[in-house]
RNA sequence: GCCGCUAUCGUCUAGGGGUCAGGACACGUGGUUCUCAGCCACGGGACCGGGGUUCGAAUCCCCGUAGCGGUACCA
């Protein structure tokens, strides 16, 4: 088995793409087959080499790594469309002599026009044909000209076109809605539909797992397969991965990009984990179901996956599931490990000067205390701050504290801990007698006696007692004590 | 317009002619003397509509409807 995932690289690896290649790498993973990176940079107006490189190091931080592709090589490259250009230019002259493909000169303002006379009339606007069956001296002549053809297949009329979709079933068009498209572009550059099928078939691709929306560009590509002698591969399209909107995934629904999610602070395996129970499902035992089943490492997905168990219906991408997956990760992740990824967001909030082993060090030890109440890295400095300095009057000023010094009691349990903390620094112990002589001054318990209290406090932990002063803790809650009673 | 794909809780999904239609995320309630988180228990919540086939349809078929995709010298 050979598969591929075949990035256009003019921009950020988008998480639906993202998707993509780890369907393919499962497939590839899971049945000890060959996962292909190979790069379609023919639209030379977009393809860039940043882009190209971010892709890469995109799909390597997933932990999809290609056994053949640009950087690596491999026994079928070159793995870049722009230098492949000689076998396209090769085929397409194959197809031309064996009567599959014509020169032609059409100006895009004359298509145009058509296209818009076809909607307008209400026929499916395609190529009229005009120059399908030009004479060869007149291709000279318009050569001699000094013009640049296109190169259009000729597609058969009036037959149908079923190929086998290993996801859906048969899938049937017929021709008749296909006009000659273009094989060649002007400039010499192939077109996506001819590339792919040249690239398929000489890097021998099996099966070609790619989104829906190259479902109906799959019959011309048959039809290229049959007119060059090649056996087409099998076909499985995914399902489009859509914004809560049920409109594609866009900017307009947050971060769309892989890197995008790194930079936020969420793990890979999180990321990898969540896009992979978009239209796959490891589950078949419904009866004993549970959440461990959904959380899976690449290895125990790619041992488990099928295509059969891939879904048919476009999926919403769910940040609230990811950032449950993402918070299961950071607790399972070494706190080493957090410490490292997290220095990045110490260092942007100014906390953390350099990497240093001493500050790794002293990140590792403070970082139980924010993870398993964040939902990313990036929040960790943020929820850890009040290390760096404590403010009352920020902490009032938060929106969530503000919220529970509302609720019923609060008022009655800061006043009662203004004076009851007015102690000796606080341990563990000391805390919890502090607590419950404050609870039994204000008959207050639970959510209704530990919300002020954590709320009194910036951030919710007990090290704050450890940290604070015992005079700067005695002033902030009389200070929250004071505005209560304002 | 035309062609194609799709349709189970808010979301991701399991299932698939006879089930109490199962699970996960989210949500709600209760428990847990350090809130939040977590963990535990409980709870509300779905088969797009209409026909047909059948003893029986969410499941098969057809027609609608809706969403998405395509209809490029973009991939």
């Amino acid at each position: 088995m050979r598969v591929r995932f075949a990035p256009s690289p003019t921009g950020q690896l988008h998480v639906g793409n993202a998707r993509t290649a780890l369907f393919n790498w499962l497939l590839a993973r899971g049945h000890d087959g060959t996962f292909i990176l190979r790069i379609e940079d023919t639209d030379v107006e977009r393809s860039t080499k940043e882009s190209e490189a971010s892709i890469l190091e995109d799909l390597r931080w997933l932990g999809l790594e290609w056994d053949e592709g640009p950087d690596i090589g491999g026994g079928h490259g070159p793995y870049r469309q722009s230098e492949r250009l000689h076998l396209y230019t090769s085929y397409a002259n194959e197809l031309k002599a064996g009567g599959h493909a014509y020169c032609c000169f059409c100006s895009p303002q004359k298509l145009e026009a058509e296209r818009k006379a076809d909607l307008a009339a209400g026929r499916p606007p395609r190529y009229h044909g005009t120059c399908r069956s030009l004479a060869p001296h007149d291709v000279q002549h318009h050569l001699d000209a000094g013009e640049k053809p296109v190169i259009r297949f000729k597609v058969p009329e009036h037959i149908d076109v079923t190929f086998r979709d290993l996801v859906r079933g048969d899938v049937t068009f017929n021709t008749d809605v296909i006009g000659d498209f273009v094989l060649v572009r002007s400039d010499g550059h192939p077109a996506y539909n001819f590339a792919v099928v040249v690239d398929d078939a000489l890097m021998e691709v099996t099966h070609v797992i790619r989104g829906e929306d190259h479902i109906s560009n799959t019959p011309r590509q048959v039809l290229i397969y049959r007119a060059l002698g090649f056996a087409p591969p099998e076909f499985a399209h995914l399902a489009l991965v859509m914004g809560p909107d049920h409109t594609p995934l866009s900017k307009r629904h947050g971060a769309t990009s892989v890197s995008e999610f790194r930079e936020r602070g969420y793990l890979p395996e999180a990321l990898g984990n969540c896009l992979a129970l978009i239209g796959w499902s490891p589950r078949s035992d419904a009866a004993s179901a549970g959440a461990a089943d959904e959380l899976l490492p690449l290895g125990e997905m790619a041992r488990r996956f099928s295509l059969e168990h891939v879904g048919h219906s476009a999926g919403i991408f769910d940040p609230e599931k990811l950032a449950w997956m993402n918070r299961h990760y950071m607790k399972a992740a070494s706190s080493s490990r957090i410490a490292a990824e997290s220095l990045r967001f110490f260092q942007a909030r100014g906390f953390v000067r350099r990497r240093t082993d001493a500050a790794l060090g002293y990140l590792e030890s403070i970082l139980p205390m924010a993870v398993g109440s964040v939902d990313r890295i990036e929040e960790i400095p943020e929820r850890l701050a009040f290390l760096w300095s404590y403010d009352a009057a920020v902490a009032l000023a938060r929106p969530d504290v503000a919220h529970v010094l509302h609720e019923p009691g609060a008022r009655d349990v800061i006043a009662a801990l203004a004076t009851a903390i007015a102690g000796p620094l606080l341990d563990r112990d000391a805390f919890r007698s502090v607590a419950s002589r404050v609870k039994e001054q204000t008959g207050q318990k639970g959510k209704a006696l530990f919300h002020p209290i954590r709320g009194a406090h910036l951030p919710p932990d007990t090290t704050v007692a450890r940290i604070m002063s015992a005079a700067e803790r005695a002033r902030a809650f009389a200070a929250v004590a004071g505005t209560q009673g304002s």
